[in-house]
DNA sequence: CCATTATCCCTGCCCAGGCAGTGATTGTTG
DNA sequence: CAACAATCACTGCCTGGGCAGGGATAATGG
């Protein structure tokens, strides 16, 4: 594509980051919402259902994976440990790491969590067809995998 | 739409806010990247953009189109101004409001700017075509549309 | 087998931004 | 018109998360 935004075209409404980032902030505020009743924030739930689901056994693959900070990081899975969620041990075959694992009770929180969270995104996302949706998702996957695959492009 | 999610088929890797979230924060560090250069930050950016167009002439209404706390706002108007990026006046119709306009040398530096951050979110783009990212844009403005203007929903 | 480098987790520090409260002004209502 | 509510900018306070540095371990290369 030959630049989709000109000098004269961009404007702060049509900017792709202004959209993207007010998104961002508006989907945050309902989600802490629904969490906020059971005493947990985003980045706690967002670090609980990778290692739920084997996306990352170390902390070091969730930071990563989510762009966040490593040392922010550490102090997340210390109040995770502390509420009993996840188990932290030392890695058998590399010293360094910490194998990540969730609890039982960092099962049936998530579990419980789940039907309300699943629910406030469905609400944020009525009034989009299916069809809509599949394709915003494939959209901006694609947009994540592109851009994190090509770091930085001295001009 | 019947629910675009149900609990079993929500993870991590489709879920609309975790994609959303990286989104921005990939697409942050590559403008804070091309700022940074004139010693300017995203934030400073957006709220200079907004005022150019005459799409806030109040921090008020600038903190309402951003989603951003007014508190915080005060302090980044402070550092335009000392900048001299910005000229703040008490407005004449209502002498609570400060009446917000750039300063020639706010005007330079967003002109300056401009095609480098043109230039940065078709690098960004790249890959996408025309098409798509006009469905992109559509699609994020109505859902902000959408959300900003359902506040809360008790179940 | 040793030296260098990279990786992992952790820690201290700093800052942007959210929250709550304040004084000044404006709008509203009985 | 008087009392109350709403709104504006601003301030102090606190927290989350980025950044830089360090100790321990692993990988790499001579």
């Amino acid at each position: 594509m030959a630049g989709y935004y000109t000098v004269d075209s961009f404007g702060c409404g049509r900017s792709f980051g202004y959209l993207v980032r007010r998104s961002g902030n508006l989907i945050l505020g309902r989600l802490e919402a629904v969490l906020a009743g059971q005493g947990m924030t985003m980045t706690q739930w967002v670090v609980l259902m990778h290692v739920r689901h084997g996306l990352a056994q170390t902390a070091a693959e969730i930071s990563r994976d989510i762009g966040y900070d490593s040392g922010a990081l550490t102090r997340v899975m210390e109040q995770l440990e502390q509420h009993g969620l996840i188990e932290r041990r030392r890695c058998s075959h590399d010293r360094r790491a910490m194998d990540l694992a969730l609890t039982a009770a960092g099962q049936d929180t998530l579990t419980a969590l789940m039907p309300a969270v699943v629910d406030c995104f469905n609400e944020m996302l009525e009034g989009f067809s299916r069809t809509e949706v599949d394709t915003l998702i494939q959209l901006l996957t694609r947009f994540i995998a592109r851009t994190q695959g090509t770091p930085e492009q001295a001009s």
